[in-house]
RNA sequence: UGGGCUAUCGCCAAGCGGUAAGGCACAGGACUUUGACUCCUGCAUGCACCAGUUCGAAUCUGGUUAGCCCAGCCA
C-alpha cells in the first residue's frame, strides 16, 4: 500500500480550504522556521512534513527560514545540520531559504514606522524593573515611567541603539498596547533588545536584535506566507502578532493573511523529546552525541536506519489537533516495519549463535542454495548461501527441556533450516555450567530446499549461518531514553532514566551476503528485525549494526513451571 | 484565584443537530519455508460531569470539574 489517502482532513486544511474558497488566497505559502540553537527531532518532523505537506497538497509554496534573531543561542553548526535534516526528510524548499537576520533592515524601518506613530518607544528600565512593572497573572501592570518620550526623543535613541552608544541591556525598544491587558504579552512587550555580539549571518553588523513577536510576523509578511503554522504555546501571541502587522502596515486587519494557526506539539509517550532536555542529555554525556540512537532526534533515527517514509506516514498516522497528547511508541515501530518490510532483504544472523554439527553431512561437503532476498518483493532479486556440515543457530532457537507448545529444536524434534533441510536433533553437549556448547542433528537429503517429497510436515522453521563462512559483527541493542513520565526531567532537574537505555554491544554472526552492506544499508535479520549498518562505528573488516525496530513476537517463553 | 486553549475506546483521531469513521495496541481464528507478513473476527447503548433547549444533542445553551500554556531584554 503506498500512500493511502485519509478520508478525513485536519482542521488546519479545512482552514485552508476555506481561505481558498471565500477568495482570501490563491496560493498557499508556509513555512519551517526553526531556531539554529539545536538539533532538530522527531518533534520537529511533524512541523516539517505539516507544513511542507500543505504546500504540495494545495499547489503552494513551503520555505525553510532560520529564525535567527538571538545571537546568544545561535550557531552556524546547526544551520548545517538543520538544512541537512529538513532535506533528507524530503521537504523541498526550492530555492527559498531564508535567514530572518536578512531582514534585520525592514525590521528596523517598521521599528521606526511604529516609533513615528506613536506604536512605541524607547525604555531605560533593568530586566527586572520591567518584569516589576509588568504585573502579574492577575493584577495589571504599570505604566513605564518612560513612555512619555516624545517621539522625536524614541527616534534618536532608538537610532543611538542601533549606533552602539549604549551597553547591553541598558534600554530596550518596547511596542506601546495596554499595561492593564489580561493578556501579559500585550502589556507593552519588548521588541527591540541591544546585544553586542558576533551574529551567526550577519556577523558585527548590527547591536539591537528584534525580539520573536516582532520579528516573527515581519518574516512571515515579507516571504508573503499566508498560514503561520506554530505550537499551541504561541496562542497567547496571536493578538501581538496581528498587532504588529496592522500597526506596523503590513495587513489590514486581523482577517488578512499572514494568519498565525496553532496546534498540537507531538509527543511520544516515555521517550524523552524536546530540544533542551535532548540538549542536556549530550551536554551531560548521558548519550555520546545527538546522534546517539537511542534519542528520537532526526540526525539519531537516520542514523539507526528509520527512512523519511516512515516518518512522514508516522506524522500522518498521528494527526494533527490542538489537543495536547501523547502517542505510544508502537505506532512509531508500526511505520517503520510497514516501510521497511517490503524494501528490504531478509538475511538470516545469528545474535547469540550456538553451533550445530550435521553428524551425517559429508565432512567437506558444500551445496550452493539460491536465497529470495524477500518473498514479497521480486525486485530484490536472491543471493545464495552455502550449507556447510557445521552452521550456527540462534540459541533462543534450541532448548533442552521445551515448554509447552514451543516447536523449534529440541531432542528429538524434527525443524526446517530456512531454504535449506530438514533436520532432526540427536543430542547436544553442554559445560560444566549447563549452558549447551555444541548440538547434534541429522539432515534429510530428501528434503533440500526445505520440503519434504512425503509431505511431512515440521512446525518449526529456524535460521542459520553456515560456519566456515559466518562473518563476524556486532549489533548494537537498545531501548530508548525513556522516562517515567513524558521524558520530562523532574523538579530538580535529574531524569529518570530506563535502566534498559544503556546500549548493549553483541557480538554476532551473518551470513557472507552482509559483506556487500555500505553505512545505512538496512537488513530483515530473520526472525529478529530491522538492522541498518552504523555509519559511524563501523570500519573495513568490521560491521555493527544498529537495531531499527524488533519484529513482534507472539511466542511468549512461558513464565512459570 | 486574570487571560488563552483542550476534554470522543489503553494510545492517536474523525465527527460541526439526525441516532459514535479509521489507525495503533490488544484478544481470538485462518494461512505460513520468519511464531513475521497477509487475511478474517472482536473491541465506546457511549462522547469529562450536571442541568437545559429540541421530535432528536458528542454536536446548541448554562453551570461544574480536570489538564495544558502565559508574568525572558528566549523562540
Amino acid at each position: 500500500m503506498e500512500t493511502g489517502e485519509r478520508e478525513s482532513k485536519n482542521f488546519i486544511e479545512t482552514i485552508i480550504e476555506n481561505d481558498i474558497k471565500e477568495g482570501r488566497v490563491t496560493t498557499i505559502k508556509t513555512r519551517f522556521p526553526p531556531e539554529p540553537n539545536g538539533y532538530l527531532h522527531i518533534g520537529h518532523a511533524k512541523s516539517i512534513i505539516l507544513n511542507s505537506g500543505l504546500a504540495e497538497e494545495y499547489g503552494g509554496k513551503f520555505n525553510l527560514r532560520f529564525d535567527d534573531t538571538n545571537p546568544t543561542k545561535e550557531k552556524s553548526e546547526f544551520v548545517e545540520s538543520i538544512e541537512a535534516d529538513v532535506k533528507w526528510l524530503g521537504a523541498n524548499w526550492e530555492d527559498r531559504l531564508f535567514f530572518a537576520s536578512n531582514y534585520f533592515d525592514d525590521m528596523y524601518k517598521a521599528a521606526v514606522r511604529l516609533i513615528e506613530r506613536g506604536k512605541a518607544y524607547v525604555s531605560d528600565m533593568s530586566a527586572d524593573e520591567i518584569r516589576e512593572f509588568r504585573g502579574t497573572l492577575t493584577e495589571p501592570g504599570k505604566d513605564d515611567p518612560y513612555s512619555k518620550r516624545t517621539v522625536e526623543e524614541n527616534l534618536k535613541l532608538f537610532e543611538e541603539m542601533k549606533e552602539g552608544k549604549y551597553e547591553d541591556g541598558s534600554k530596550v525598544l518596547r511596542a506601546r498596547i495596554d499595561m492593564a491587558s489580561p493578556n501579559i504579552n500585550m502589556r507593552d512587550p519588548v521588541i527591540y533588545r541591544i546585544a553586542h555580539l558576533t551574529h551567526q549571518n550577519t556577523g558585527d553588523k548590527w547591536c539591537i536584535y528584534p525580539m520573536y513577536d516582532f520579528a516573527h510576523p515581519i518574516e512571515d509578511a515579507i516571504e508573503g506566507i499566508t498560514h503561520s503554522i506554530c505550537t499551541l504555546e504561541f496562542e497567547d501571541h496571536r493578538p501581538l502578532y496581528d498587532w504588529v502587522l496592522i500597526e506596523a502596515g503590513f495587513k489590514k486587519t486581523a482577517e488578512d493573511t499572514p494568519k498565525q494557526i496553532e496546534f498540537a506539539k507531538l509527543y511520544l509517550t516515555n521517550v524523552v523529546t524536546g530540544k533542551r532536555y535532548i540538549k542536556k542529555l549530550v551536554e551531560e554525556g548521558i548519550v555520546d552525541g545527538w546522534d546517539d540512537p537511542r534519542l528520537v532526534s532526526i540526525a539519531a533515527l537516520r542514523r539507526r536506519g528509520f527512512t523519511p517514509e516512515s516518518l512522514r506516514k508516522f506524522v500522518e498516522l498521528c494527526g494533527i489537533s490542538k489537543g495536547n497528547s501523547s502517542v505510544d511508541y508502537a505506532m512509531l515501530e508500526y511505520c517503520i516495519r510497514e516501510d521497511l518490510k517490503l524494501k528490504r532483504s531478509r538475511i538470516m544472523a545469528c545474535l547469540n549463535p550456538v553451533k550445530v554439527v550435521i553428524d551425517n553431512f559429508p565432512e567437506d561437503k558444500e551445496e550452493e542454495l539460491v536465497v529470495v532476498n524477500n518473498m514479497e518483493n521480486d525486485e530484490l532479486g536472491t543471493h545464495t548461501i552455502k550449507f556447510t556440515k557445521e552452521i550456527y543457530i540462534d540459541r533462543d532457537d534450541f532448548m533442552k527441556e521445551p515448554p509447552k507448545k514451543y516447536f523449534r529444536l529440541y531432542p528429538g524434534n524434527e525443524v526446517r533450516l530456512m531454504q535449506a533441510y530438514y533436520v532432526t536433533c540427536t543430542s547436544f553437549e553442554e559445560d560444566e555450567n549447563g549452558e549447551v556448547t555444541v548440538i547434534h542433528c541429522t539432515y534429510d537429503p530428501e528434503t533440500k530446499g526445505g520440503n519434504s517429497p512425503d509431505g511431512r510436515k515440521v512446525k518449526g522453521t529456524i535460521h542459520w549461518v553456515p560456519a566456515p563462512y559466518a562473518v563476524k559483527a556486532t549489533v548494537r541493542l537498545y531501548e530508548n531514553i525513556v522516562n517515567e513520565e513524558l521524558g520530562v526531567y523532574n523538579e530538580d532537574g535529574s531524569l529518570n532514566l530506563n535502566p534498559n537505555s544503556k546500549t548493549v554491544l553483541t557480538d554476532c554472526v551473518i551470513e557472507p551476503e552482509i559483506l556487500k552492506a555500505k553505512p545505512y544499508d538496512s537488513f530483515q535479520f530473520v526472525r529478529q528485525g530491522f538492522f541498518a549498518v552504523d555509519p559511524k562505528d563501523t570500519t573495513d573488516n568490521h560491521l555493527v549494526f544498529n537495531r531499527i525496530v524488533s519484529l513482534k513476537s507472539s511466542y511468549k517463553l512461558p513464565t512459570n513451571k
